[in-house]
DNA sequence: CCTTGCCCTAGAGTAATGTCTAGAGTTTAG
DNA sequence: CTAAACTCTAGACATTACTCTAGGGCAAGG
């Protein structure tokens, strides 16, 4: 039993438009072709699909996700050579996950003073800090604009 | 005391290129001039640019993120959209970092296969699997093109 | 003064990743 | 048998986010 890529489309919420274009990128080699040119999935196939998707979803380019697959095809001779380049795929969104879990603290700490019942008044006194920063410095007040067009 | 643009490029690690065209896209719309035309960078300007920073790498898109600079220019008044922004973009930042993490375990997976001592006997099982699959349907080999090439 | 190294803008160019259109062939339900 | 719905390719177009170039002005040291 094969899919068609419109099924294939549906299963894997990846876009026709988008899955022929990996193709023509040559992330989906394996994919076979019936008598009438058309594209034949076959279950192994869209594990495989999957393994991209993953890939894909973790940031990796596609220029990565090729080697991947080309070593796929090159059969177990390969297993090294996947291991090193998933270990460093790894390794990096890692250290991403890391740094987005740093700037959403820091975007909490924002909301925090944003919802604290005092938001309005801090927020006044960083607007004045600012400006005095910049009338010190002789320079325009840049909330000027609001105020002026009100 | 004010900053070049050159040094806010060394302090933010954002190039110099880009600042100018984050300044283009009406994200640094606080930035002031010198009398020739320089930018004059403050230290409020940094903060502020950090948070852009922040948000910039947590995925937030410059068009969002020129909201948030408006919603800030606008002063106490936009607390609360400020809020709605924030907490909207945080609910995503981290619905993706979950995905990520589960993706992330799925490539565990494939690595903990390949590092296994029976790696190349699971591998080429897999591989047969697929050659039997294709056959099954009446299609060409994906792995011919390889033993073919030798 | 003059050279060197900054700064500026406008706008062209690039890279990655799709997304869509045109034109043509295939399959399927009535 | 025909219309509707699907498939294909080639290639144009779109989007996002930079990155760079050209052409010119400003500033600081010798």
């Amino acid at each position: 039993m094969t899919y068609t890529i419109k099924e294939v489309s549906e299963k894997t919420e990846i876009s026709i438009y988008t899955l022929r274009f990996y193709d023509k990128q040559g992330l989906l080699p394996f994919v076979a072709r019936n008598s009438s040119g058309y594209r034949a999935f076959t279950d192994g196939d869209l594990s495989l699909i999957h393994t991209i998707s993953c890939l894909k979803n973790t940031g990796m380019t596609i220029k990565d996700i090729r080697r991947y697959i080309d070593y796929v095809m090159q059969g177990p001779a390969t297993i090294q050579q996947r291991i090193t380049l998933l270990s460093e795929h790894r390794k990096k969104v890692e250290a991403r996950q890391r740094k987005i879990a740093q700037n959403l603290q820091e975007i909490d700490y924002k909301l925090n003073v944003y919802q604290s019942p005092n938001a309005v008044a801090t927020v006044t006194k960083e607007q004045q800090f600012v400006q005095q920063e910049k009338t010190i410095n002789q320079l325009p007040n840049p909330y000027a604009k609001t105020i002026l067009s009100k």
